[in-house]
DNA sequence: AACTCCCGAAACTTTTTTAGTTACATGAAT
DNA sequence: ATTCATGTAACTAAAAAAGTTTCGGGAGTT
């Protein structure tokens, strides 16, 4: 299947309520616009985020707020969030058993693969949705500044 | 679409052969039974490591051989002859460019992916093939210790 | 109380990617 | 010439993600 995007479109929604908030309507329906999704498919990631503990919201009303500072939130909260424990590297599960290489290599290779994605996890827990936000308001400015 | 075992599956094939040189018919059959997969897939993926000179082959001859000693092979190096430039993490490529949040996120969400990617890479690339091998042939020991 | 807007969830469909299967071309060894 | 093997193409099946439709129920407004 195609590779999943419900992670950066979980930061894009995060961002997004940060930098509009109080500018316009926090709807679903708003955000999926900015997105180019379903409303539907905002919603969904929005209770992930709620449940994960990043944001509040309030069925009935279109106001949903941060539970910690953007300063905080790390990019790995977020990932965390929305992917679990989802692996970045897939060991094939179904090797022989009986063979030396087919019956020992999952756990090898297991470990390599967690090693690997403890140091990717480590880079994202170093970035904050603020530093994100930053960064896309500097961008914003550098396209405004040279029209 | 499932989690792609190709990388996974490129590695046992260059442990199977080292760990299997001369001991048996080294046969996509063979070790396709070691994967517990189809013959085709294991030629289509040694015909990937062998475009990417890890392998080298003889169409008629099963006696694939490592292209360089397995000490130098690292599971970077297969990684990048089988996924490419794959990425490790997804950023949505159709966000609304009109608004500030989708029109600046995909290149800022891009680098910041891109860092951890590049973490993760580094840490693939402190594991050779033989550090993967001597760490089978342990477990095997260990295994056949303890029976 | 009724209405509108909204979140959250369920069920289903579509799309995309990966793996599996079948088949064939061609090379190497016998 | 035959057998065994790699490599490739074309097609199918399976799995996962996104999109769509629908509905329940909460919050605010009238």
């Amino acid at each position: 299947m195609k590779m999943s995007t419900r992670f950066s479109d979980a930061i894009h929604i995060l961002a997004f309520i940060v930098i509009y908030k109080e500018k316009v309507q926090l709807s679903s329906d708003t955000i999926a616009s900015s997105i180019g999704t379903s409303p539907v498919v905002v919603r969904r990631l929005m209770a992930q985020l709620k449940k994960g503990g990043l944001l509040t919201t309030v069925p009935g009303f279109a106001d949903p707020t941060l539970k910690k500072p953007a300063e905080v939130v790390t990019l790995l909260d977020v990932y965390l969030t929305i992917e679990g424990d989802k692996p970045l590297f897939s060991v094939d599960p179904k090797t022989n058993p009986a063979c030396i290489v087919g019956g020992n290599i999952q756990p090898t290779l297991t470990e390599y693969y967690r090693q690997a994605e403890v140091a990717a996890k480590a880079k994202l827990q170093q970035t904050t949705l603020q530093d994100l936000i930053d960064t896309i308001l500097v961008r914003q400015a550098e396209k405004e500044a040279g029209k």
